[in-house]
DNA sequence: CTGAAAGCGCTTACAG
DNA sequence: CTGAAAGCGCTTACAG
């Protein structure tokens, strides 16, 4: 590149000071500054395409009006959407966004966590991976301001939005009681992360307030790392039990399209022989045949308060904010009452 | 935040110079540097926890070792996917990736490079907005290191990296009449994109081809802005016609997604009443109930191949390259021989 | 083997 | 109304 025009070529031009032009390029002291030099200096800064230098002001300042954001998975279409409602918004504040996907591992998440720290960011929203509790602690302990989105950790005092997933569970559940299901299969990950528990506690607590076998019979868990093979055979489970499932609830967007994909491909008609309700959002789903219902998080409201409550975080440190938002359920054809069909 | 720990703390607290610090933590001047020192040097670092600051080392080295990537979505599956990889890549190169969204517009595409610009990223990675040649000009002239992707401009003369838009048009097309179908639709944007244009160019030179009609009677635009009403629209008018389409191909993923759920509440039998190709990969094809064939773009080759270009150029800045890369088409049930149905 | 010093591009009290 | 100077945290020729 070639070398970029700087206040100092610009003073020198002009036979004035760094300072001055420093002032008047940020509209600093106008009342006492001679209007004919300001101009003469915007003009000059014009003519030249001078462009500041955000570093130099960086370091000076100690604020790089960036916001390292760390998510599991920038290509999963959920990950996606709240990146760019979080880059959106960060505009709107003058922030930029460097962004990076821990992939569910905590050491992938610290090496980035420390890259972005050497970079200067003035703070994080981070949708932590399971086992980050440690790293995040560390963060807290040396005043770095972070906001949690997603997920969170139930012991960790910090800030976090996310929505309330137990609920968000019992009513998809209870939902397919109303209408009439009996029994009522759930997949979800295998995992220790808060937000997932929270959906199987909604899911076994709607049971139980509808009377039904709480014996977990219908409930599968999943690995992540093999979620193609292993929502075929949980599926393949739940359907060949004595007691067939007659709904099936997936826990995430994932392990819906992967589940939804194999009971097209076994011609299973859905809401007849099996309802379905699906965790989050995903244009996937209007390929189905049978419009599908599914919870619905408010991705805008979070990505908003997300930066939110980060820039106020990175203002006034103290004040913690813990946000749970509702989602929606969205009811489609796939949940219909068994009794109409 | 917490004040950090500079070379400087480290420096006094040892009663040695910053010179020296620097020296030993960047591993420089090895053989020189008393090895008791060093060591000493190098566990108080430890102790203190230091972080390099990378915005100081900016300052001098002029260099950020970031990269601006500009796409006009990042929660198009397409973008994400890219984005994903080419965070990887840059990573492993040392590199971090600031992003935006430049939607399609020009405008904000300018700003977003006048931001990152002004961020002193080391080179961009764009995925250019219609109407944005003045502006990649610009950057040129300013000798700026940057690579196009997906899209580009013929009569530029930049790095690029993209796919053949034309041989994979025609090589589905092909395959389409090679399977018999006699009345094959196009549906694209409404758009003045090359690598667009080229799809469509690729659609009419396979008709030729085949001495099939090349009137552009089974030819349809869609403004990009009205995209699920005007997919409608252009798919009534396609199955409408006297002579109705007995296949279709969709010019992007976008369109395949919204035609496709479209063809889906229709009832059409895929591919008895219609064979379908589309453009680009989308895990909801999974979820139609036929098996969609696809024309399969070479993603993860795009995304690093596009860093390496990058900074290949950022070193030395004279060599340009066009690269190429083929798509695959990968054939379903969506368009199976017409004769054996 | 090590330190003093200049400089990257900016900001900002201070002096005049 | 304006400039000289210090400083942000680092690097790096240069001198010793």
């Amino acid at each position: 590149m070639k070398k970029k025009v700087s206040m100092k070529d610009i003073a020198q031009q002009l036979g004035v000071s760094t300072a001055l032009v420093s002032y008047v390029l940020n509209d600093q002291l106008t009342d006492r500054i001679n209007k004919d030099t300001a101009e003469k200096i915007k003009q000059l800064a014009e003519e030249l395409n001078y462009r500041p230098n955000h570093i130099a002001k960086s370091l000076k300042s100690n604020r790089t009006n960036t916001i390292g954001l760390i998510l599991a998975d920038i290509s999963n279409p959920f990950s996606a959407h709240l990146a760019r409602i979080i880059e959106d918004e960060a505009k709107k504040n003058k922030y930029s966004v460097i962004f990076g996907s821990a992939d569910e591992n905590p050491k992938k998440s610290q090496d980035l966590i420390n890259l972005l720290l050497s970079r200067q960011v003035d703070g994080f929203i981070i949708a932590p991976a399971e086992g980050s509790e440690k790293q995040l602690l560390l963060l807290q302990k040396q005043d770095v301001p972070f906001v949690l989105i997603d997920r969170y950790f139930p012991g960790l005092n910090v800030n976090h939005i996310a929505i309330d997933n137990y609920k968000a569970a019992y009513d998809a559940v209870a939902h397919l009681i109303r209408n009439g299901y009996q029994e009522i299969g759930m997949i979800n990950f295998k995992t220790t992360l808060f937000h997932l528990e929270e959906r199987v506690r909604g899911y076994n607590e709607a049971l139980k307030d509808g009377n039904m076998d709480v014996s977990g019979a219908n409930f599968r868990e999943v690995n992540e790392k093999y979620i193609t093979e292993e929502v075929k055979q949980r599926i393949d489970e739940l359907l060949g039990k004595t007691t067939a499932i007659d709904a099936l609830f997936f826990g995430s967007n994932n392990l819906a399209i992967e589940g939804m994909a194999y009971i097209q491909s076994l011609k299973i008609k859905v809401p007849e022989e099996l309802a379905i309700v699906c965790f989050d959002e995903a244009n996937a789903y209007n390929l189905f045949y049978c419009p599908l219902t599914y919870v619905r998080q408010p991705l805008l409201q979070i990505g908003q308060k997300a930066v939110e409550v980060l820039l106020a975080s990175i203002k006034a440190p103290e004040a913690l904010e813990h946000v749970i938002l509702n989602a929606e359920l969205v009811v489609n054809e796939s949940s219909i009452p068994r009794k109409q069909r």
